[in-house]
DNA sequence: CAGACTGTTTCGCA
DNA sequence: CTGCGAAACAGTCT
């Protein structure tokens, strides 16, 4: 799924395409992937996009917003008005997990689960292959988001909150703990190897063992990984598609994520991978310590 | 062919 | 506290 770049990118993207736009009409074709009633935002009017850790937000008119969350293979297409579908393959290699081809294909298909259409004849599809993400209307949209940690591209993010939050969670091991969305928000699998490396942090490490001068350097990696892969349009693996339809470009520029036995950009070390809280960590065992 | 894997989150249990 | 496994689900990889 979409971590922090990925969603803050859709809703850029998503912002230009819906703000102004009523909702004419919204088709659930899962239930279960609709929270509430869509017909209390049917004829409303978008009035801003919002984000928060990987919960996007959209704020109508009537006081009502519509919570968003991809989890592992949600993604939002916008189509506008009777143009063809936008969704296409592009030159990106695929490393595994699920394929282009399973979306690939004129919208809707078997895995769009919600349509909506707005007033200008525009649409905007929600498909979900593994079915884990949803949408919710809601005039309370803090309750999804209190429990939330630190926003990492926040100003509220400085290196004191790093100590702090490594003082608080002394026996934590460091990649679950960045991973932690009550601790931050917005950090997944990807970003979590991504930014460990830049730090040259092993996965493994306890954050009570950190030396001072490893908490600075995790502290100046997050944002800086986390704001090169938004330059970047976020990483496609497989599912991820900005809104438009296209892929996020940061898959070339990942120095370690997905990269097992191949070797270290930085050192040539062949790259490793263990587990660790149920997720595959990659690391280099050179760069790392 | 079976079992392991996959970008998430939450919950129960050890 | 910490961490693991499982559960939502569907498809690919080994």
């Amino acid at each position: 799924m979409p971590e922090l770049p990925e969603v803050e990118t859709i809703r850029r993207q998503l912002s230009r395409m819906l703000v102004g736009k009523r909702v004419k009409d919204i088709e659930v074709r899962n239930q279960r992937s609709f929270l509430g009633e869509s017909r209390k935002i049917i004829g409303s009017k978008i009035i801003g996009l919002t984000r928060r850790a990987k919960i996007l937000i959209i704020k109508l008119d009537n006081n009502q917003f519509l919570v968003i969350h991809l989890k592992m293979t949600g993604q939002l297409v916008w189509q506008a008005k009777s143009q063809k579908p936008k969704v296409k393959s592009n030159k990106v290699d695929i490393v595994g997990g699920h394929p282009d081809k399973v979306y690939n294909q004129s919208l809707p298909h078997q895995y769009t689960r919600i349509i909506f259409a707005f007033d200008d004849g525009s649409q905007l599809y929600f498909n979900d292959l593994r079915k884990f993400g949803w949408l919710a209307v809601t005039n309370r949209p803090e309750k999804y988001i209190e429990h939330l940690g630190v926003e990492p591209l926040s100003p509220e993010f400085n290196i004191g909150k790093v100590q702090e939050i490594v003082a608080q969670n002394p026996r934590a091991k460091i990649k679950p703990l960045l991973m932690k969305q009550e601790v931050i928000a917005g950090i997944g699998n990807i970003y979590s190897d991504e930014i460990l490396l830049a730090a040259r942090i092993l996965p493994t490490r306890s954050a009570g063992d950190l030396a001072p001068e490893e908490i600075r350097a995790l502290f100046v990696a997050i944002p800086q990984i986390l704001k090169k892969a938004l330059k970047m349009g976020g990483t496609s693996r497989s599912d991820y598609l900005k809104p438009d339809g296209s892929k996020g470009g940061f898959m070339d520029y990942a120095m370690v994520y997905g990269r097992r036995g191949q070797p270290c950009k930085l050192c040539g070390a062949t790259i490793k991978t263990l587990k660790l809280a149920g997720r595959t960590a990659h690391f280099c065992p050179v760069c790392q310590r």
